[in-house]
DNA sequence: CGTTCTTTTGATGAGAATCAATTCCTGTGG
DNA sequence: CCACAGGAATTGATTCTCATCAAAAGAACG
């Protein structure tokens, strides 16, 4: 099933049936990944793109001195390398943060929606529209903000997106990712990472044990972090 | 004149009379803005979007406390909010860093090219896609380059850049850009900013007066940045 | 030729990396 | 069911990077 990839689609335009059916058609294949594992690699040259349907992954660049960063993390519903359809070559790597499941389609078969659906092909323009805005908000929060405040934005936006593809409960998600690999992700010392998150914990802004985060003051937690969820485009309107 | 827009997509795959022609016809609205003028408002719902025909111009976010984040560097050539085009609402602003030139075509055309010209529609797509491989690469030096590795890379992707459009001379090329707005891009203070560039200029890799870059020592530069353009897509091949 | 913007320098303090351990967890084998 | 191994989280101490404050020196402009 692709519920989670509607589901996410749904949130910024109307999907119609016979579109369905197209990305159903096309994305007929599956495969799963075992946490560490390279969904994609830096350097190939896919000639598919894959939604993950379960799990949670990351694109990542390496630098010579073996540091990593994060630059985007991905979540059901996410197409984690639909870019690679027209950039061919992978820039980045891609890794299963957690086991991963993930659907995919041939490029050719993306080039053909390309050619007889072009509603269809700009919603998935417009997917990777939003992770570029995703991305600007990463480089705001990097250059810009306390580091409390970028883990604080960070964790709203990953609130509402897994929001968007029903994967809260209340105000809590679960979220298996370690301190380390969050490090990687704001660009901090895992020893800094950790101390930023008990910054957040001691205000009572968040609960976060066993893979389990909680938003304990949801109003306060996006004043810190100036979070104003435009970016995402959660509107539905026509595209 | 279009030149700078073709020389630009003309570097990453080969552009038809036909295509070229569908652009002339679609852009040919001209405006101009003096610096520091928005060319594109935060908030706003844009019907049209610009390419930079000349000029400097940047993406920013604003924060509350008026600390300012560049999120994108425009060059002659570049779609300045061509994503404006699906997302709707401009979530940043863009503002002429130098006196700027665009042409602008309305998004009911865009939408047509769409519809007609998917190849074309590829093309348009794959230059959103650039400026998110470019988007990842900043969030890469925010994170885990050092600052003097971090300006080191942006001079060696603004050169490679620059020079696609025909607008270096020799290693050299004009760079109206001042200091404070450079701090904004790399999320320094200007007084560090300063700093920064004085190292790189203390170890003979640059120099930079008048407006005017230029790189001593290409070799070493690219080796302290760390950089590799594979990012930018300068490679002429079917997309 | 004063006004304003930009670049530069110096001094100080806060934030974040690093180094070094210790504690906490969780899965595994005995 | 407990001991143990290895990863993950946490704490403390020290060092270094970078922001901030303050001001001077240059450069551009009406």
């Amino acid at each position: 099933m692709l519920t989670p990839l509607f589901l996410n689609l749904a949130r910024h335009d109307f999907v119609s049936d016979e579109e369905k059916a197209i990305l159903v058609e096309a994305m007929s294949h599956r495969k799963e990944f075992a946490v560490g594992q390279d969904i994609v690699s830096v350097g190939s040259r896919p000639t598919y793109s894959s939604v993950l349907l379960a799990g949670f992954a990351a694109r990542y660049k390496l630098l010579a001195d073996g540091g990593r960063q994060i630059t985007a993390l991905h979540i059901p519903g996410d197409f984690v390398d639909l870019h690679a359809f027209l950039l061919k070559t992978m820039d980045h790597g891609i890794v299963a943060l957690s086991p991963c499941q993930v659907a995919y389609a041939e490029h050719s078969d993306l080039k053909e929606i390309t050619e007889k659906a072009p509603h269809l092909t700009r919603l998935l323009w417009l997917d990777t529209l939003i992770d570029g805005a995703i991305h600007r908000e990463w480089i705001v929060a990097m250059g810009r903000r306390a580091k409390k405040s970028h883990l604080a934005h960070l964790i709203c936006e990953l609130f509402v997106r897994l929001e968007a593809v029903n994967l809260t409960n209340g105000m809590t998600f679960h979220f298996p990712i370690s301190q380390a690999e969050m490090a990687d992700a704001l660009g901090l010392s895992v020893v800094h990472m950790n101390r930023v998150i008990q910054g957040l914990r001691r205000e009572g802004l968040i609960s976060w044990v066993n893979q389990s985060v909680s938003i304990l003051d949801w109003k306060k937690l996006q004043e810190l972090a100036e979070f104003d969820q435009t970016y995402l485009s959660m509107k539905r309107e026509p595209r």
